[in-house]
DNA sequence: TGTATAATGTGATCTACGTCACCTAATGAT
DNA sequence: ATCATTAGGTGACGTAGATCACATTATACA
């Protein structure tokens, strides 16, 4: 599949653009690739895009003061990742997006998506749509957090995402999961 | 001030309507009030609006199988509650939402929303950015999650909504912060 | 193709927090 | 005013999961 196919397909399963203006929107996003390890955006950076991603894998993340890794999102086929506080308010970034397989993005500039959203009504339905899907998707991950123990975190994220199992390190899975890397690996090896 | 002002107060920080503008959405806002303890959704229920708090305050909650309760959200004055998933989704609600605090409300119905959304785009606007903000409220709380323990998660949610204290009783802010009400009582008898 | 580096496994502790049991203090209905 | 119910406090104890230390295995790059 194209980037524009994937695109389009991922836009239509929440409205519907003719040719015309889903040629529009699309018209805004450039590509870009990244490697294994490569930055996408740190914290203090001015954040002014948001990213596509067309396969591969990105995270985001924060690192605390003991430097110890949380991960809040593992992008990978038709995910978006950006620092959407940092995006929506002007701020300065206040999490880590970096990839974590090699990875294709469509990149998607923030004046730009104001532009369209102006010009096409059903590209500003769609995202209003996104962020509420993003929204409860978290409600469920806090819920997740608040009720289960981290077995069943793991078998559920597992369960849900099983691609993540051989495309992200096991350390990092335990860095999403809210678990040590010992505790991970303890879960998995010994039931 | 008047639950026509204080929606009007609370919708223009994000947007500029008209008085016009205003007063056509606003009529389209019904007032309910509930009594504490009262029930506004529970699981199962179908759902076709969602309420903003004018004042008192709401909580939505999930109970497990082990009758444990973990409360996703404390809705008070210009906070918007509802089961997003089964507003947006057309499905059954998965969480139940309760009156804590004695509450007004305004109440929106879904195709009222859909409605007027179509008919002034700066609405649609303001809900987008809603749901953004929402959507980053909630990654900040998975980050104090993952990131703190149960003493610094409660000392933050007491600095940024220290109304909560007298508001709603411990063993719900217990319930909030993911942690037992026994837990939450020896930490702010014992320091 | 060897060597540095990152990822993973595993045992031995430690500890924050849960659970259970029981008590006292509010609150609310009759 | 009385009694039932709900909220809250506190001790004793159990446990999931963290931390530390070190071994083993992959991976990448020179």
């Amino acid at each position: 599949m194209t980037p524009r196919e994937i695109l389009r397909q991922h836009i239509h399963k929440t409205i519907q653009l003719s040719d015309q203006q889903f040629d529009y929107f699309f018209s805004f996003f450039k590509p870009i690739s990244f490697k294994k390890g490569q930055q996408l955006i740190n914290v203090g950076d001015d954040v002014d895009c948001e990213y596509f991603v067309l396969n591969g894998c990105l995270k985001t993340f924060f690192v605390n003061d003991d430097q110890k890794m949380h991960i809040l999102q593992f992008a990978m086929q038709t995910w978006w990742a950006s620092d959407y506080n940092a995006l929506y308010n002007n701020e300065k970034a206040s999490v880590n997006i970096d990839c974590v397989a090699d990875a294709e993005t469509l990149c998607l500039q923030s004046d730009d998506r104001e532009k369209v959203c102006k010009e096409i009504r059903e590209v500003e339905t769609f995202l209003r749509w996104r962020s509420n899907k993003g929204y409860i998707g978290l409600q469920k991950r806090i819920l997740s957090l608040l009720n289960n123990d981290a077995r069943s975190r793991y078998e559920e994220l597992m369960h849900q995402y099983p691609e993540l199992y051989n495309l992200v390190p096991k350390h990092l899975i335990a860095a999403y999961l809210g678990v040590s890397r010992e505790t991970l690996s303890r879960l998995y090896n010994s039931k």
